[in-house]
DNA sequence: TATATATGGATAA
DNA sequence: TATCCCTATATAA
């Protein structure tokens, strides 16, 4: 179930058990069988990751690109050749290295794609807080500059990923309470600072849910993963993110995220739940109130 | 068994 | 705003 920190751990998580490797590529399911033939016996280049876009290149395919999108119920699994298939539904994709498989089901988007569809693609995309040369271009800007000329309201806009890319369901619901933002504030009235502070919060958080395979927005829980990583700045966390840190390292805890009718944790309020945008909005009426800029 | 829901997003209306 | 796609899982019946 992927935000994009699931989709950058998994592009290096890729890169580490099959990058540089030649694989043998097939679609037991059968609907890519046509592409995987053109793929199959091919060298896997690397894989990239830009927002909930994952992007896997090989040798010697002309200038194309798989391109694969998880959805909202999409898997990515990869395993050693070693480990057992729990044997589910036949994979849409498999490609097997020497010593790893990696298998997708229900992906969204699963296709080759040529490079200028490929920069059409990313061009639509928001800044990610993930992509080390986004953070450093003034990411924080170029979003603003659409929040700030919009009349929806941020939690709305949070999701849209022509504004950021990358921030899903479950990290909108959390930052928004971490920094006890009313998530019905107009992205116009929302001010430069709180927004600044939302995505530095965001630029630290995701990279730690990368490297952990898992959303993690309880301080403690934040303190403790970035203690285990280790000093260094966000950026350095992503860019040398291990992905290998998979499974549950971290009890499941969320401060508002599915938690409709439970007390919040900071005032005590019972925190509400609202489709907003097709998705499911979770927020504390009490800690979270419209603010003055 | 059936149904609902899910960390997403495109498209129709 | 509603519908659809794709799969896994939890809960209800």
């Amino acid at each position: 179930m992927p935000e994009g920190h699931t989709i950058h751990a998994l592009a290096a998580r890729l890169n580490r058990t099959l990058g540089g490797e030649q694989v043998d590529v097939s679609s037991p399911q059968g609907r890519f069988a046509a592409d995987a033939t053109l793929i199959d016996g091919r060298t896997l280049d690397h894989a990239s990751a830009r927002g909930k876009h994952l992007f896997i290149h090989f040798d010697d395919l002309a200038d194309l690109t798989l391109h694969v999108h998880l959805g909202l119920i999409g898997s990515f699994h990869v395993k050693q050749r070693s480990e057992q298939g729990t044997a589910a539904s036949p994979p849409r994709l498999r490609l097997e290295g020497r010593s790893h498989i990696a298998e997708l089901r229900g992906p969204m988007i699963c296709a080759l794609i040529d490079e200028p569809s490929r920069q059409t693609i990313l061009d639509k995309l928001g800044p990610d807080p993930l992509h080390a040369p986004d953070v450093l271009a003034d990411g924080a800007g170029r979003a603003w500059a659409r929040i700030s000329r919009s009349r929806k309201v941020i939690a709305e806009l949070l999701l849209d990923q022509s504004v950021l890319a990358g921030v899903g369901n479950v990290y909108r619901c959390e930052v928004l309470f971490r920094h006890r933002i009313d998530p019905f504030t107009p992205g116009r009235e929302l001010g430069r600072r709180l927004w600044d502070s939302l995505w530095d919060d965001l630029v630290a958080l995701l990279p730690l849910g990368a490297a952990f395979s898992q959303i993690l927005t309880m301080q403690d829980q934040v303190d403790a993963a970035a203690e285990l990583v280790g000093d260094g700045s966000a950026l350095a966390i992503a860019e040398g993110l291990t992905g290998e840190r998979l499974g549950d390292h971290f009890e499941r805890r969320f401060h508002t995220y599915q938690r409709t009718g439970e007390r919040c944790d900071r005032c005590g309020r019972r925190i509400r739940e609202q489709v907003l945008g097709g998705r499911t909005l979770y927020w504390c009426p009490g800690c979270q109130r419209r603010r003055k800029r």
